[in-house]
RNA sequence: GCCGCGUUGGUCAAGGGGUUAAGACGCCUCCCUUUCACGGAGGAAUCACGGGUUCGAAUCCCGUACGUGGUACCA
């Protein structure tokens, strides 16, 4: 048995969004669970698609969702190159099409865009609104099927633009095993001749796939399941090139969709979610979408919400570390059917993670809104405690800045709409006097300064819990935060008498 | 249209001939807390439909409906 070898082939056109990372996720664990190999291979065929900028843009999301391979173009392996454009400099993939056209597999086609648009047009009905150029239509086209082999040379030598389709069997039924979904069939004779190589020389995905994969040694080939329909016509490539036995095992994923079918970009703007795993500013139009990680997910959120989106070990377990599926993930539990998208319990995936980290695995990112918010902290250990206090109340990252800025720096305004209606004389009293009692307290901690609040309401007759909010009002500005004696505890005796002094005045009589 | 794949609460889902049909998110009620959360206790809500097979079907079979993907010199 050859080593396992799993591979993530994208093609660099635009954002890494939700189904990708998932799929590289799944590669990834699959890998790792066989002590095998992860490769990501870019696909670039298509020149005209390439968009500057997205193959490292691609490799940065697998960074920060930790999921980097063994091989890339960036760490390359024995199989190179790992970017389909280089193997085609080689004239590879051409070679290969040369070879099926001199088996009786495939053959050249040399009609032009209008010819092939005629047709569809021709053979256009109302039961069948989109002919395929297929066994029975690429009779009366322009191919060396049709043409005399004197007609073909000629055409040949003229340097006349062609390309290379494979020729579908008319009547066969091909079947594979998929590993998640088992045995599926084809008939032939509905399968179109898929081009196989581009008038320029670039092959397609069909031929790309199989023959990169081929030479790359790929045991396991992992794919969304759109890919699905042109299964036969990989599977036939594999068998008419001779590599048979070489065929890595398919899985076709399922498909995450959106509120409606297939999750697109503009899903999130509609909604309001990400669907890409970081911030992609698309070069040509400028246009930004806004990744998971600047919304404020954890990374560990981010793989664990995908991870089970899809597939589950069959307990109740739902919180997944990377190592623990690694351990427990299997690829035939994984679901037969797409699952859509459910951004309230992505956040509860963020929330549950936020909780569960230590405080020492937040400090960066949490300094980092705050500074985003023009807050330098240069206290770490105030931080630490700020963080503890705070972080159960936080879903997404940028929460902690609504729940501890005020720590370090006084409210700018006061929700003085929040107090005024019940503030009258007394209380102001009895704040006066708060005060007072706390500048002559002699150990600053929570408890001694929540009793002095309750023994002096009980004194002054005012239930505690009137004064709690006017409290809170003054230390933090708004209606938000930790318990408020746990405030006053870390924002220390001087801070606290002075939030309360500049309030009283604010509040006025 | 044709082809492929699918269908358990609003969403993610367990269960694969006999179950009171798990659990989670969200929603609602209550407790805790007179901020907001966390936490705790409850609640409403599901086997797409129609036929079979069977003593018995959410589970097996066949149809239908619906959803979704493909049907490009895109991937």
């Amino acid at each position: 048995m050859s080593k396992v070898r799993v591979r993530f082939a994208p093609s660099p056109t635009g954002g890494l969004h939700l189904g990708g990372v998932r799929t590289v996720l799944y590669n990834y664990l699959f890998a790792k669970q066989n002590g095998g190999d992860f490769i990501v291979r870019i696909e670039d065929t298509d020149q005209t698609r390439f968009v500057d900028g997205a193959e490292q843009y691609i490799f940065n999301c697998l960074k920060w969702c930790g999921l980097e391979p063994h091989e890339s173009p960036f760490h390359k392996g024995p199989f190179g190159p790992y970017r389909q454009s280089e193997r085609k400099e080689k004239g590879i993939y051409s070679q290969y099409a040369e070879q099926l056209v001199k088996n009786g597999h495939a053959y050249y086609a040399f009609d032009s865009k209008e010819d092939l648009e005629k047709m569809r047009e021709d053979l256009k009905t109302a039961e069948n609104p989109s002919p395929q150029y297929d066994h029975i239509s690429r009779k009366k086209m322009k191919n060396s099927l049709t043409l005399t082999e004197g007609e073909v040379k000629d055409l040949l030598d003229k340097n006349t633009p062609y390309v290379i389709r494979i020729k579908m069997p008319e009547n066969e039924v091909i079947s594979f095993t998929d590993m998640i979904r088992g045995e599926i069939s084809f008939e032939t004779g509905l399968v179109d001749d898929k081009v196989l190589l581009k008038a320029d020389g670039m092959p397609t995905y069909h031929l790309a796939v199989v023959v990169d994969d081929y030479l790359m040694k790929i045991t396991h080939a992992f794919r969304g399941e759109e890919w699905l329909p042109s299964a036969p016509v990989h599977l036939l490539l594999w068998k008419y090139l001779g590599w048979q036995s070489d065929m890595p095992q398919w899985a076709h994923l399922p498909l995450i969709l959106g509120p409606n079918g297939k999750l697109s970009k503009r899903d999130g703007a509609k909604y309001g979610f990400p669907v890409f795993a970081m911030n992609w500013t698309d070069p040509k139009t400028n246009e930004l979408t806004e990744g998971f990680k600047e919304k404020g997910f954890l990374p560990e959120a981010f793989i664990n919400l995908l991870a089970v989106l899809g597939w589950n070990d069959g307990t109740e377990q739902e919180l997944y570390s990377m190592s623990e599926l690694i351990e427990k993930f299997s690829m035939d539990r994984v679901h037969v059917a797409g699952a859509k998208f459910d951004f309230e319990k992505a956040k509860w995936f963020n929330h549950e993670w936020i909780k569960r980290f230590e405080v020492s695995g937040l400090r960066f990112d949490v300094k980092n809104q705050l500074a985003q918010n023009n807050i330098i902290v240069s206290d770490d250990s105030l931080l630490d405690k700020v963080i503890e206090l705070v972080k159960d109340r936080c879903t997404l990252l940028p929460d902690f800045v609504q729940q501890s800025s005020f720590f370090f720096k006084a409210p700018e305004q006061l929700d003085v709409d929040a107090v005024k209606p019940k503030w009258n004389e007394e209380k102001k009293a009895f704040f006066i006097a708060y005060a007072e009692k706390l500048a002559a307290i002699g150990n600053w901690e929570l408890l001694s300064l929540e009793t002095a609040f309750k023994d002096l309401a009980t004194e002054k007759n005012i239930k505690p819990g009137e004064l709690q909010l006017p409290f809170r009002i003054m230390l933090v500005g708004g209606k938000f935060g930790p318990p408020v004696f746990g405030i006053a505890e870390i924002l220390g005796k001087e801070e606290t008498l002075e939030r309360i002094e500049k309030a009283l005045v604010i509040f006025g009589s």
